[in-house]
DNA sequence: CGCAGGACATAAGCTGAGGTGATGGCATGG
DNA sequence: CCATGCCATCACCTCAGCTTATGTCCTGCG
C-alpha cells in the first residue's frame, strides 16, 4: 500500500485497542472517546474488508487476522516512538549499549573515553565488559567489540579494529633473567584458555616451546595481573598494556611478536544502524586507522 | 514518544521528502500541494526542535539527524505498506517463501501441498529447493526446511519435523543377493557428503564396515536415482522414499536403521512470525506429530 | 545584467476527517 | 430485574491539515 493511502490514524487505533483489548481504555490512552475509537476502527475494518475483532460478551478478541496485523503495528510504533525519544528536550541525544571485551577496554577504549564524550555530545555510552563471549541480542547491546577472527561470527557485521600480536610481558623484576628466548623455559608460562599461543611464539622465535605447566584463565587482564606480581610470564597483546609497560609494572623482555587475530567491532546484521552506531563505528574505525596488520 | 503524541502524518511526510529529495516532488507522491509538505515538515522540525533538512540551493540536504531518523520510517511505513497489502480485494492473503531440502520437498511436502492449499486458502507458498545449505536472510526466505542437528545453527529458532532414520536402498533387482548385512560388501556403497554413515549403520547391523569407494554426491535424490538405476546401494532415509518403495522403483533389503538427525523447520530470530508463518508451522508440525524420535 | 524558471516559505481562508456527546442495544452478575 | 459496563450509532461540531495565492531566493541563460 503506498504512503498517501496509509490508514495511519486508524492503525494506531487498532494498535492501542488490540494491546488494551477494550475501546474504553484504547481511548483513556489515546485521549479521545471511545467513539472516536469505534469510528477508527470501523472505518479501518471497511477498508481492509475484514474485521479485526470479534466483538464478544467477555470483551474484544482479536481475529487471526488482527493477530497478525497488531505485532507488526506495534513494533513499528514502538520504533518510531523510539527514535522520537532520541529528541527529547530539543536536543538529540542517543543511548549506544557497547559490549567491550575487557582488555580492550582497560587497554584501549577507557583512555580514550573522554575524548569520545568531548567530541560526541549526542552519546551516552554505556559500556557492557565482558570476556570475548558475548551475544549481542540477548543482552541488548547494540554493538560488541571483541578480539579474534571474524570467520567465528558469521552472522555479524564486523568491522576491523588493531590488530593485537601477542609478546610475552612480564615482571621488570625478570628482565634481567630473560636475555632469551630459550631462558623461558625456566619461567612459569601463564596460559589463556586460547590454545597454541605459546607453540606459536616459540616457532616465531625459532625456540624449542618447553613443556607448558600453570594456570589457565579465560582474561588477559588477569594474566596480565599475574604477570606483573611476577608470578609468570603471559603472552599477551602488548599495544593493550602500553600504560603498564610505560609506567615499568610490566616489562616487554623480547621483540618477537604473533599474529593471533584482532579486535573487531561487531553488529546485528539487518538492522541499518543508528546515527551513534555509525558514528562511534566511524571514531572506532578512525582511532584504530594507520594500524598495520 | 507515546501513541497520542505520535505526529504520524508529518512523519510521512517527512519520509517521502526525504526519499526524493524534495518538497514538490513528495507533494506529488503524497498528492497534495507542496506547501502541505512544506508545512508539515515545519511542524515536525518544530515540534522536535531540530532542522531536519538544510535548504540548500542544489536542493534538500538530510541533516544528521534527519539522516537518523528517515531510514528508521522508511522501514517501518513500508512494513505496514506491506502487511496492509496482504487484504488486496478484501481477501487476506499472505506470500510465504520457504526453503525447503530437496529430499524432503519430493518425499514429504510436494505429495501433500494440495491438501495445504486447499485448507490455506490465504497463503501462497513458495518453495525454493536447496541442498541442505541455505541463507534464510540472503535468500529472502520466511522460512527453511533442512535436515541435521539444530546446534547447526545456533542463531536460527528451529522446531522439530520427522526423524530420518537411514537404511540401504537399492533397486529391487538386488534383493534376491542381499540376504543378509555382509552381502552389501559385494556392492557399490553409495555414499553422501555426509561421513561416517555407512560406518555406523553397519556398527548397527553388527556387520564389519567393507572399505568404502565410488562415487561421492550431495544429494539423496540423487543417491536414490542411482541406487534405483541399479548403479549401487545408497543408505537413506526410508520414510522419504515411501512412494518409490510401494512402486517397487526402489527395494530395502534390511530393517536396520541408524539414526542421523531430523528434519527441522527453521526460522530467523527476532522478528515475530506471521500469520502464515505460524500457520504453516502448525500445520507442518501437526503433519510431523506422533512421529517417534 | 535582467529575466524566466523552479525551488521552498508564508499567509489566509476553507473543508472534511476525525472528534464530541448523547443515546441505544446487549450482555453479565448480584 | 435492575445496575453496570461494554460497543455501536447518530447528529453535529471543530480544527488539523489542506488549498490557493503570493513572496523570496537562487540558478542558468541569452
Amino acid at each position: 500500500m503506498d504512503r498517501p493511502n496509509l490508514p495511519l490514524n486508524g492503525l494506531r487505533a487498532f494498535e492501542v485497542a488490540a494491546r488494551q483489548g477494550s475501546f474504553t481504555r484504547a481511548a483513556i490512552e489515546l485521549r479521545v472517546t471511545q467513539a472516536a475509537v469505534s469510528q477508527q476502527i470501523q472505518r479501518l475494518e471497511d477498508l481492509l474488508g475484514h474485521r479485526l475483532f470479534t466483538r464478544a460478551s467477555a470483551g474484544l478478541i482479536l481475529t487471526d487476522i488482527g493477530a497478525a496485523l497488531h505485532p507488526v503495528l506495534t513494533r513499528n510504533f514502538d520504533e518510531m516512538g523510539e527514535v522520537l525519544d532520541r529528541f527529547h528536550g530539543g536536543r538529540y541525544r542517543e543511548t549506544l549499549n557497547l559490549g567491550v571485551v575487557t582488555t580492550f577496554a582497560t587497554g584501549w577504549l577507557i583512555p580514550r573515553l573522554e575524548a569520545f564524550e568531548a567530541t560526541h555530545p549526542g552519546i551516552s555510552l554505556r559500556l557492557f565488559t565482558h570476556n570475548n563471549r558475548i551475544d549481542i541480542a540477548k543482552e541488548g547491546l547494540h554493538m560488541a567489540i571483541r578480539f579474534g577472527d571474524r570467520t567465528a561470527w558469521p552472522w555479524l557485521e564486523a568491522a576491523p579494529l588493531i590488530a593485537a600480536p601477542l609478546t610475552p610481558l612480564c615482571a621488570p623484576d625478570l628482565l634481567p633473567h630473560l636475555q632469551a628466548p630459550p631462558d623461558l623455559a625456566g619461567q612459569r608460562l601463564l596460559r589463556s584458555y586460547r590454545v597454541d599461543e605459546w607453540a606459536g611464539w616459540f616457532a616465531a622465535a625459532g625456540t624449542e616451546c618447553p613443556p607448558l605447566e600453570g594456570p589457565v584463565l579465560d582474561s588477559s587482564v588477569a594474566l596480565a595481573e599475574l604477570a606483573a606480581a611476577g608470578h609468570g610470564v603471559a603472552l599477551l597483546p602488548a599495544a593493550m598494556f602500553a600504560r603498564q609497560l610505560q609506567a615499568g609494572t610490566l616489562a616487554r623482555p623480547f621483540a618477537t611478536e604473533i599474529a593471533a587475530g584482532r579486535y573487531w567491532l561487531t553488529w546485528l546484521r539487518g538492522k541499518p544502524p543508528t546515527l551513534a552506531m555509525a558514528q562511534v563505528r566511524a571514531w572506532l574505525l578512525e582511532g584504530a586507522g594507520g594500524q598495520p596488520d
